[in-house]
DNA sequence: CCCCAACCGTA
DNA sequence: GTACGGTTGGGGG
């Protein structure tokens, strides 16, 4: 850098706040993403480089840079341990806008610069002493006061927003000093955003008026005696070390380490297509075209960049605002338009997120894996060189290698990482991926232990590394099934932050439409099978841990899972802009991760004693019985075998047969045995009994002590996000949604599921939600009046059904009734409600008739949502989820009508299911703020348990059930009001 | 060792 | 009539 270069230095961190808060946040992208700040930005940079000369800085840079805050940690912290303490975090919006402006920095070919440990300032003040030195000339792009201390006769600054130049005369009008009295002036004024205490009671003016008296706050406090105002004067004494600290905490570093040097900020030329590429993936269509303009480029011929975004973090609020309505379909034209609602000077050939899908579909189809390509990272050097280009590219696939599959028992025997190089590039972008082993052991050791495997990188090490990245919000983290992940590391002691999990963004697109897991997702979309884990570690009683899978194989199959789940990021993520699912993927999917995860760490605690002696009792029963039905059947056989079992009913003791199963045999259901007992056989009953005690014995009380934790001694089942079709959870090892309550002896089993000692659980049930939904969806006017009354559900319906008055109704009737109401939440058919009922066919068919008289809008409800499936393939919820039905129109008519009513209970349950899950979400957070410690623990459709402190179960009680009842705001405004039951007790039993 | 059918526990 | 997962028996390999 010479006499006569002119540097830019803009300050990219002041810059984003300015801009965020300048700018209307209804400036978003199509899919809703808040892009204002980014706009801003843009437009500010595009300006400074192309019209510098009719600005006021009137001069046109040789060199430039943008320079960002790194982090919030800074040397500033180790002197003053309270600065910048009472910052908030960042506005929701504007996290996702951090990462895009580095990005669009990158796209303007500029240099962007940041370094750990320093503040944005620091990096600026040292490039401007060291471009003056050299004779150049430098405009700092900000209007922030603490750079004002930097303004000399050759560096100015200059506010973008209000095209305004600061120099030493501006300085002097604004505050009355020169700048280079900046810092003394800041010293005594303090700044209370900064937290930087300076003397009290002293403002600007007052300080200026000072500085002008004694020249400096050196001689100032040398001579503050001379004070004549006393309290002033006591104030100054009395806080001398104050606004000396003060006074190091806002002199700017000018000789901070530069990682880029000076001459390395040379403005180079734009590149015009990699610019146009971000700008259009930003939908700045009008700032597009003025690029294309001047840069000469067809802007139609470029596609638009991926950008990798983090749209929010866990650390969403508890507002849920979740926009109703999905303007953005699957057509192309119609997204156009929806941009263009929001945007407009969008031109009608505008990039949709329709056809980045389908590019991206296409560029990933087949595209070849080579195993041979991945790399094992052996040394902290070569992982850090990954790291910093995973921090790079904002964006990286990931993947735990673990010893087993149990999240809360596996321990860490690597991880894997893939980076997309040059992704704006669809022709030319790659995925690269690696292995990084951290405690592969040699299986040649002996039994006490075999050692570590050479070659690794030393775990302590390297887990500092990977915490840096995958808690540093500015690198998306990609993963399938990320909830595994996140709970190995958090046990780890690493909380992973901003992240994206295919299997879930494949849920909120497909559900019902195939599986999720990432074999079947790499087979779908990259036509790829990938390495099966039984082929790398075996299976059955030979299968090894995978700590003892030889690196180079390992290394093939974990760096493959992160590449798949990077492919895979590619190819959905644009797809849940196009089809609309963002929204649903955002507010009902991906921040559910952390809370099922804190839910499965915790566990709940059962008690072993009292499943034992109910196990011990339920086998005397049952082995009680068993000699009774050899007693009964002449023989002894194998009671459990339906097969056995039926030879013996229908063959040898000629017992009509009722039901056939579909394999052709002879049913043996506990519906067609109760039937026989009823015609007086003594048997059956006994088959009926011995049944509920072997099933109660082996499901449950045998099995559940298997699943207590050998550290934590309490119970942690996993929650599954993404196996049913209706967005419903499933429980998986153990399922803790299908522990019996409706028997005597099954609550016993219910009652074994306790609170640790001094607390209670606490169970909040949703009241009737799936019809409260029908009514709200299908709009139907008594069922809302009487929900809104209170009234007894089922009463009313028989009431309106058979003209019964609901006082003094008959049980039946009311039994008919709700099985009349439950019929309809499954899609009612005169088929299944004979069964249920135990009456004729036609009977059930009247009834049917007569439901659909009285209420119409049922039977309206239910040929729409056949229509809508039928015409688009899926139904959904009232928060957007869809569940698919590919064989709706099935020419087989069992078939078809199956996938009727199936459809026609989606959106209910499913609605029911989105419900529960935002009051999950929002749970937490109001509990903090309530000051309560509850934790929940399980969840069972419509039902939520707690584990609290008993002093704080009171207060408890109220918070949860407000945030159930009002989970469904401020998204969906129900017609009908939700009721939650809640109740404490010491085991689950009692509270449900 | 794996898979399916039958059965049954829950919402 | 909807949505799940777990256990057992039994057949295939």
């Amino acid at each position: 850098m010479k006499n006569g270069d002119h540097l830019f230095l803009v300050d990219g961190s002041g810059f984003i706040f300015r801009a965020f808060h300048a700018i209307p946040p209804l400036n978003r992208k199509s899919d809703g993403l808040p892009v204002n700040a980014v706009s801003g930005f843009c437009n500010m940079l595009w300006k400074l480089l192309k019209d510098a000369r009719n600005t006021d800085v009137g001069v046109t840079p040789t060199h430039f840079a943008v320079i960002f805050d790194y982090s919030s940690k800074t040397f500033r912290n180790e002197l003053y341990d309270q600065y910048k303490a009472n910052r908030t975090a960042p506005p929701e919006d504007l996290i996702p806008q951090f990462g895009l402006i580095r990005h669009a920095t990158r796209a303007f070919n500029l240099p962007c610069i940041e370094k750990e440990g320093y503040e944005a300032d620091d990096l600026i003040a040292t490039y401007a002493r060291l471009a003056e030195e050299a004779g150049a000339d430098v405009t700092i792009i900000s209007s922030d006061k603490d750079l004002m201390q930097l303004v000399t006769p050759k560096v100015s600054m200059y506010d973008s927003m209000k095209d305004k130049q600061i120099s030493v005369p501006e300085v002097i009008e604004k505050w009355g000093v020169t700048p280079d009295k900046m810092i003394d002036l800041q010293a005594m004024t303090g700044d209370s955003t900064d937290n930087i205490p300076g003397i009290p009671g002293i403002g600007p003016k007052t300080a200026a008026q000072l500085l002008q008296e004694y020249g400096d706050l050196d001689t100032l406090l040398a001579r503050a005696e001379e004070i004549k105002q006393q309290k002033r004067r006591e104030n100054i004494i009395a806080n001398r070390a104050q606004a000396l600290l003060s006074r190091e905490l806002v002199t700017l570093k000018t000789d901070t380490p530069l990682d880029v040097p000076l001459d390395g900020l040379v403005l180079e030329p734009q590149d015009g297509p990699r610019l146009i590429a971000f700008l259009k993936a930003m939908e700045f269509n009008s700032l597009t075209r003025r690029v294309a303009e001047v840069c000469g480029c067809d802007a139609s011929a470029i596609e638009a960049a991926f950008v990798p975004v983090e749209w929010g973090t866990e650390a969403h609020g508890p507002d849920l605002d979740i926009v109703a309505g999905r303007p953005v379909t699957d057509d192309a034209t119609s997204a156009a338009q929806a941009a263009g609602t929001l945007l407009p000077d969008a031109s009608p050939d505008a990039p949709t997120p329709a056809a980045l899908a389908k590019a991206r579909a296409a560029f990933f189809a087949g595209r070849p894996f080579d195993h041979s390509a991945y790399a094992t990272i052996r040394d902290l050097a070569a992982l850090d060189n990954w790291i910093a280009d995973a921090r790079e590219a904002g964006l990286v696939g990931f993947a735990t290698a673990t010893t087993t599959q149990d999240a809360m028992q596996a321990d860490l025997c690597g991880f894997s990482l893939a980076i997309a190089d040059n992704a704006n590039n669809p022709t030319g972008a790659s995925i690269r991926a690696a292995y990084v082993p951290l405690q592969h052991r040699t299986g040649a050791g002996d039994l006490l232990g075999a050692g570590l495997a050479d070659g690794q990188v030393p775990t302590a090490e390297a887990l500092e590394r990977l915490r840096a990245m995958v808690e540093d919000p500015s690198i998306l983290k990609v993963a399938q099934n990320l909830k595994f992940d996140y709970l190995v590391l958090k046990r780890h002691g690493i909380s992973v932050r901003s992240f994206d999990d295919t299997m879930l963004m494949s849920y909120a697109l497909d559900a019902g439409a195939g599986a999720h897991g990432m074999d079947s997702l790499a087979e779908r979309w990259l036509g790829h099978k990938p390495i099966a884990l039984k082929d790398v570690t075996g299976s059955g009683k030979g299968a090894q841990s995978f700590d003892l899978v030889d690196i180079d194989r390992a290394s093939a199959y974990a760096a493959e899972n992160a590449d798949v789940a990077l492919r895979l990021w590619h190819v959905l993520k644009p797809r849940l802009a196009a089809e609309g699912l963002m929204t649903v993927y955002e507010r009902l999917e991906r921040p559910l991760v952390p809370v099922l995860a804190r839910m499965e760490e915790r566990g709940i605690t059962i008690d072993r004693q009292v499943l034992s002696r109910l196990s011990g009792e339920l086998g005397q029963g049952a082995a009680a019985l068993e000699d009774e039905i050899y007693q009964l059947a002449g023989e002894r056989f194998t009671i459990g075998s339906p097969k056995q079992l039926g030879d013996i009913l229908f063959g040898k003791m000629g017992l009509p047969g009722g039901a056939k199963t579909k394999t052709g045999q002879w049913s043996t259901s506990a519906q067609v045995l109760e039937d026989l007992a009823a015609e007086g056989v003594p048997l059956p009953r006994k088959i009926v009994d011995w049944r509920q005690l072997t099933k109660l014995k082996s499901t449950y009380t045998d099995a559940l002590p298997g699943y207590v934790h050998p550290q934590t001694r309490r119970v942690h089942t996993s929650y599954s996000l993404a196996s049913t079709t209706t967005g419903r959870l499933s429980s998986v090892d153990p399922n803790l949604q299908n522990i019996p309550i409706r028997t005597g002896e099954g609550r016993k089993i219910r009652a074994a599921f306790i609170a640790s000692p001094g607390h209670k659980l606490v169970s909040a049930d949703y009241s009737q939600i799936e019809l409260r939904v029908l009514a709200h969806v299908a709009d139907i006017p008594q069922l809302k009046q009487a929900f809104a009354d209170g009234i007894d559900i089922h009463a009313m319906t028989a009431s309106e059904m058979f003209g019964v008055p609901v006082e003094g109704m008959p049980a039946e009737v009311r039994r008919r009734a709700k099985a009349i109401n439950f019929g309809i939440i499954y899609g009612i058919s005169a088929f299944g409600l004979a069964n249920q009922l135990s009456i004729e066919r036609s009977e059930a068919g009247d009834y049917i008739k007569r439901y659909f008289e009285r209420f119409p809008g049922i039977k309206d409800y239910m040929d729409n949502t056949k229509a809508f499936a039928r015409e688009h393939g899926y139904v959904e919820t009232i928060f957007g989820r869809r569940a698919h039905y590919p064989e709706i129109k099935s020419s087989n008519p069992s078939v078809r009508a199956f996938n009727e009513r199936a459809a026609i209970n989606a959106p209910i349950q499913g609605s029911a299911a989105d419900i529960i899950r935002r009051a999950m979400v929002k749970m937490e957070p109001a509990l903090a703020a309530g000051g309560l410690s509850a934790r929940m623990l399980l969840q069972v459709h419509d039902e939520l348990i707690f584990e609290v402190e008993e002093a704080e179960v009171e207060r408890t009680l109220p918070v949860v059930v407000e945030v159930m009842e009002t989970a469904a705001m401020p998204a969906v405004s129900m017609k009908v009001p939700l009721k939650v039951d809640a109740r404490a007790a010491h085991n689950w039993d009692e509270a449900h």
